[in-house]
DNA sequence: TGTCATGATTAATG
DNA sequence: CATTAATCATGACA
């Protein structure tokens, strides 16, 4: 503990004023008529203006004097009595501002993300539906998904330990405060409403800088997000498997490419792909082939090759089954097979 | 390093 | 909400 907290505390000991003093304005009245020199309330205020200048053990010693000063019962009411005319004014200043929209708004993306709220839960949580809306082969996202968790938990501690040390600051200053003045409140009339409007600056100072924490935190977390998220754009090629099975189910079924919900999870669970990666890669595919039919009649020569080839190992039955669009319905062109790859 | 291929994103559409 | 068309951004390769 630093000095000030031993100077409070060693001052707690020293006599104070009793409530039934406070109230007294004729105290006042009752010391002049007993022939005090005006004057000597001239050398308590200057005394009191000057104590900050002094040493500790000075101001202690010096305090202790002016408590016990014959004088002081007296000088307290007065300033009872200034403070009763003055307390008016100063009332209407204080009223309760509402939450401040810019915390709350604060408060609530760092819930979202999983970095304030609940331990665990909500953290891997927004990682994992970062993660399913990222896509990308099974491996790669749970590789950028722990990334992304364990940077999430680094901010999210750097978070707490700092909020817990603004925390712990706010309620040793708040105390500091109170102390101090409790202790005034021995020289100076103190009511607890003053008190309570004390410590409701002090929280809104260290809320200010809580903010400051907050945002900080916000800032991190959007940018390891837009990492992320731009780490998701980063197109990796899907394996040769996997686009070869694409390609077999497009090019059979060019007359109509439009896999049904089943199909894609099929597809998907087939190429170790999502559901929306295999609608992407159908859509882009549609469109490119649609734009630039000679480019791709190459492709589709080999795979309606490679699927007729199929075709004919699997049995007939099995070939039946499986291709239920009727073939050139109003669809993409059919591949045909000239050498040149020309229509 | 430039160019093309390709997976993802986005605005528009029905 | 699925799809189209345009576009972005990167991978692959010469």
């Amino acid at each position: 503990m630093d000095d000030q907290t031993r100077m409070m505390t060693g001052l707690t000991g020293l006599g104070g004023l009793q409530q039934a003093d406070v109230g007294d304005p004729d105290s006042v009245r009752k010391q002049q008529s007993l022939g005090q020199p005006q004057q000597d309330i001239g050398d308590i205020l200057q005394q009191i203006m000057a104590i900050t200048d002094e040493s500790l053990d000075e101001a202690q010693a010096r305090k202790h004097a002016l408590n016990c000063h014959r004088m002081k019962p007296a000088l307290f009411s007065v300033l009872c009595e200034i403070k009763e005319k003055t307390v008016l004014s100063i009332r209407g200043v204080q009223e309760e501002d509402p939450p401040d929209p810019q915390i709350m708004r604060l408060d609530n993306m760092l819930l979202a993300e999983g970095v304030s709220g609940p331990e665990k839960g909500g953290g891997s949580a927004a990682a994992a539906a970062a993660a399913a809306a990222a896509g990308g082969s099974p491996t790669d996202s749970s590789i950028e998904h722990s990334d992304y968790r364990a940077k999430l938990a680094q901010i999210r501690q750097i978070y707490h330990s700092e909020l817990e040390k603004y925390e712990q600051a706010c309620s040793e200053f708040t105390n500091h405060v109170m102390n101090l003045l409790r202790e005034q409140s021995r020289t100076r009339p103190i009511s607890p409403k003053e008190i309570e409007r004390m410590v409701a600056i002090i929280h809104r100072k260290f809320s200010s800088i809580q903010m400051q924490l907050k945002q900080s935190t916000c800032e991190a977390v959007m940018i390891l997000r837009s990492r992320f998220l731009d780490a998701r754009r980063k197109r990796r090629n899907f394996n040769k498997q996997a686009t070869e099975v694409l390609n077999e189910y497009f090019y059979s079924h060019l007359s109509n490419p439009y896999p049904s919900e089943e199909a894609k999870e099929e597809l998907a669970k087939k190429c170790a792909i999502t559901v929306s990666q295999v609608s992407n890669w159908f859509g882009n595919k549609r469109i490119r082939y649609k734009k630039n039919i000679g480019k791709f009649q190459e492709e589709a020569n080999l795979y309606a090759v490679k699927t007729a080839v199929d075709a004919a190992n699997v049995s007939a039955q099995a070939s039946q089954a499986n291709s239920p669009a009727t073939p050139n319905s109003g669809g993409y062109p059919a591949p045909c097979y000239t050498p040149d790859g020309r229509l």
